[in-house]
DNA sequence: ATTATCTATAGATCTATAGATAATGC
DNA sequence: ATTATCTATAGATCTATAGATAATGC
């Protein structure tokens, strides 16, 4: 059966596919071979779609994070409520995925990120946070985001359930008391580190200005 | 040569020369029998010393994160300086050896990193910090550092000098504009964001305080 | 008896290319 | 002429085990 009627693949059947056995048999039983069988066809077929297996797992990782919703604006002074809904929604696209995580890591689509953070600096400049501080906001919610993803995503399903797993009581007490003192999940501790780390850039900017300048000034002296 | 006069390999010398293979030519560089010839043995010999791959890569993962320094305490008012200082040495730990970002993620030493949080939690006591706010710093330090070292890792020779790599002036306006303001280095805006992230915590902790009880109580409500 | 090497090798794959083949679209 | 499959296969490895061997330490 050389040419069929119908085309078998495409190059979106092909990534679902991928995805699928990644999230079902994990990143180590994927292969061509692999999934060429799990499509209907033979091996080689796959590399008239994609150039090489790197080409597919970049494709992979671009789907992964393209599936993240842009929540809808606040009003202004609530700023900081959008980027807890958006880096929710960026955190749950990776969670969906993750058997997926090294793949992200490795092929992490810089472009798609870049064009939202286009979109968000607008919502920034919008909301009256200042440019000189969009850098920032903008790096340490990607840093958060992804690192609460990530090291979730390699929980081993015994220890999801924990914030910190294997913490002993004899051998670390203040550490134990610390997490039996806690009531929160690991999400809603990722919501309020975004919360908490959004409050700070305001806070220490604000009182940055309060050194450098009289009351009402804003501008310049972000350096300290 | 069975058994030569002085053993050749220790467990020590097996992870430093992985560790070389991997910071010189990369991961997909590593397998047994590249270690061996580095070692001057054969691939076998090597089981002798490690069950298997995973042992040795764990391994690898935990000398690179206990390479992390403990710093000095500083005075009780300035413990955010003890944060930024712990942080930018796990930081500079993993970026010491990015080629193994992948390994990290994959065997994240998590018996390391609980004998350091007992550690930091201790020191919160002492300086003074409620513990209902000790998961969420930990927690929050931890994805944050994790999400800057990894991401930090995988970034090309090429891309490591800029923030966020390939911003088109034409197509992200507004976040040109951003970049062109920041004069921060990748580090420097690391140590800011933990700064942010701590200064937050302790702001938005106050704040709750106040909403929820008369001023100089402080005991429960950490919830909403 | 135990330790630390070795030889030999089972056994399992993988990625990717060359070139054939038949269907499709012009 | 181009497209989308196939067959065949080059070529390169890898991980890990079984069992031999000689040195070491008791």
């Amino acid at each position: 059966m050389p040419r069929p009627l119908q085309p078998l693949l495409s190059r979106e059947a092909i990534i679902a596919a991928t995805l699928k056995i990644i999230d079902v048999e994990g990143i180590d039983a994927f292969s061509m071979p692999r999934l060429a069988k799990v499509m209907g066809v033979r091996a080689p077929s796959l590399y008239h779609h994609f150039k090489n297996k790197t080409e597919l797992m970049t494709e992979v990782a671009r789907v992964i994070v393209l599936d993240t919703r842009f929540p809808r604006r606040p009003a202004d002074e609530n700023w900081p409520d959008f980027f807890v809904a958006l880096s929710l929604n960026f955190r749950r696209s990776i969670l969906r995925h993750r058997n997926a995580a090294p793949i992200l890591l490795e092929h992490l689509p810089r472009d798609v990120l870049i064009t939202m953070y286009e979109r968000v600096a607008r919502f920034l400049d919008k909301a009256g946070v200042p440019p000189h501080l969009h850098v920032l906001i903008l790096d340490g919610m990607e840093k958060l985001s992804l690192g609460a993803s990530l090291s979730e995503a390699m929980k081993t399903p015994e220890s999801q359930a924990q914030i910190f797993p294997n913490v002993n009581s004899q051998e670390e007490p203040t550490l134990a008391t610390a997490l039996a003192a806690n009531e929160w999940s690991a999400e809603q501790i990722f919501a309020q580190t975004i919360r908490s780390f959004l409050a700070g850039v305001m806070q220490l900017d604000a009182q940055q200005h309060q050194e450098a300048a009289p009351p009402a000034q804003r501008s310049a002296g972000r350096k300290a």
